[in-house]
DNA sequence: AAGTAATACTACCATAGGGTAATATCAAAG
DNA sequence: CTTTGATATTACCCTATGGTAGTATTACTT
């Protein structure tokens, strides 16, 4: 009768999940892969505006995703919760798997010869 | 110098976590997480109007999260990629983490005390 | 004290996208 | 042929949110 999981759980997951849905905010946490980063640092390797790395690092951080931790003038950043990376294997993992599916079809249609 | 994944993959990533980043259309995952269903049995267990499943069925479909199957009269749908519900699960996992140091930092404060 | 560099914040705009009412389609029943 | 039930589509409204220019804040430097 009742749902398996609750209605109030599926809105955390969503909410993780927009935080995800992002490019910006991806390409954010890719440069924080290879470790803590300031601010500058970051807008350098995402090629992204100053304001709006900001406001996404906020986001990324309210969530818990990242850390922030001000050494001297500037703030650095890094990954707080590493099981993003191992999400976004499985998501790589599955795209992979449906771009094979369409490349066959493809193939079933005899398109290529 | 190159960042470590294309930016192409990245949105192609990211658009998979936007179509996970909804509270219905994961309401209607879940509904399917027990087996194929018809679009009125999905209508009946989310409690969402007709024409809204409707849209997100098309979304569901169109990046190959579940199938789309006739039967007869109505249509059936079911789970395509089995990984949405492995990475929910992780999700969750770290979800719980973050609430668990949210209520340690709580206790630290004294707050209960 | 003034200047400068680093970061955060505040409107503001523009677009995307969820929800829904109304309508369309289509097949089976009568 | 008409009706009914099931699903899809269209048009529309409304809100949320990404990007940005401008400004504020803060801490070194000289």
């Amino acid at each position: 009768m009742a749902a398996e999981v609750s209605i109030e759980a599926l809105g955390q997951v969503a909410e993780y999940f927009k935080v995800l849905s992002e490019i910006s905010r991806l390409r954010i946490l890719c440069a924080l892969k290879s470790g803590a980063k300031n601010v500058t640092e970051i807008i350098a390797m995402t090629n992204l505006g100053q304001a709006n790395v900001s406001k996404h690092l906020k986001t990324l951080t309210q969530v818990g995703m990242i850390k922030r931790e001000p050494r001297g003038v500037s703030v650095y950043y890094e990954i707080a919760d590493a099981s993003i990376f191992e999400i976004c294997e499985i998501v790589c993992a599955s795209l992979s798997v449906n771009i094979e599916a369409q490349s066959q079809q493809l193939e079933q249609l005899h398109v290529f010869r």
